[in-house]
DNA sequence: TCATCACCTGGAGA
DNA sequence: ATCTCCAGGTGAT
């Protein structure tokens, strides 16, 4: 177990996982689901549901995770140099619609389409003469139109999120059920959903719905597989992945890297964009 | 099953 | 300023 306190909300938040947070002066905040949370320093956690140390993932036996992982060797010099770096919980439809519209974006963009999207559909919320708006629900967004969506700048993503959104009100997309369930066949499930391929579905599952064996593999993750595996990784990982070779490069993952393979590839994420000099929010 | 290609948009770099 | 290029992919052909 562990205390919120051994978390570095810098390096967590700048990590690609979430992308409606902000530093405010000496302070965090940011939006999950309906919830807003503040984070003072030293770490106080004010939040607007009560929910915050779910979001944190205290639950987790971080100390045996972070050994686990620590074994390939390169994940371990990542876990010393962003010490405090986590995964975290998020809302699951808030995860699901943000990565539909991560689709072919970059993370400045995909944070300004969602914060259009809080303004327009979100209830608003102020906190210390800041106004924040929170993530609007699946009821909210029931009846919202593709031109909506369009003027909140998803482009081509609108109409994926319009069906997301139904497929969730009418109960085909259930994300408790799926939190329940093994890893293939929620994969499977959320890929049911269109504008939600392999990497989309990974990200939801691993960063909201309990699926640490999740390694969502993108054009960065599997650029860090082919540099710094090249001889694990080699034939699995060519120029387009196809639903073939996502699956095979996977399993080899879940082979080398363990069961805690998304709290892998989160470090491996962080370092090699640092490294690369990529902005985050 | 696989390789190509189009796709909205806005930020970053030339 | 103006332009081109590209960004944490996916679906259709």
């Amino acid at each position: 177990m562990q205390t919120s306190s051994t978390i570095n909300l810098n390096y967590t938040i700048n990590s690609g996982q979430v992308f409606l947070w902000d530093k405010i002066g000496d302070m965090w905040a940011g939006i999950n689901g309906d919830d807003l949370l503040v984070i003072k320093d030293p770490f106080q956690i004010i939040s607007s549901q009560k929910k915050a140390s779910h979001f944190f993932r205290l639950d987790d036996n971080i100390t045996k995770t972070l050994s686990a992982i620590s074994k390939d060797s390169l994940v371990g010099k990542a876990v010393r140099q962003f010490p405090g770096l986590r995964l975290l919980r998020q809302d699951p439809f808030q995860c699901y619609i943000s990565f539909i519209c991560s689709s072919n974006s970059s993370i400045r963009n995909i944070r300004n389409m969602l914060t259009r999207l809080c303004v327009k559909f979100g209830n608003k919320i102020e906190f210390e003469n800041h106004e924040f708006f929170t993530f609007p629900s699946a009821e909210k967004l029931a009846n919202v139109t593709t031109k909506d969506l369009l003027s909140c700048g998803l482009g081509f993503r609108a109409k994926y999120v319009r069906d997301a959104v139904k497929a969730v009100n009418s109960g085909r997309i259930e994300f408790e059920s799926i939190r329940k369930t093994d890893y293939k066949t929620s994969l499977e499930t959320l890929k049911t959903v269109k504008g939600i391929g392999n990497k989309i579905a990974d990200c939801i599952l691993l960063f909201s719905l309990d699926k640490l064996e999740s390694f969502p593999i993108d054009r960065w993750t599997n650029r860090i597989l082919q540099k710094y595996y090249p001889k694990i990784f080699d034939s699995a990982g060519g120029k387009s992945l196809t639903e073939k070779k996502y699956a095979i490069l996977h399993e080899k993952i879940v082979d080398h890297f363990g069961p805690y393979a998304g709290y892998s590839q989160q470090f491996l994420f962080k370092l090699e964009r640092d490294l690369n000099k990529k902005n985050w929010l």
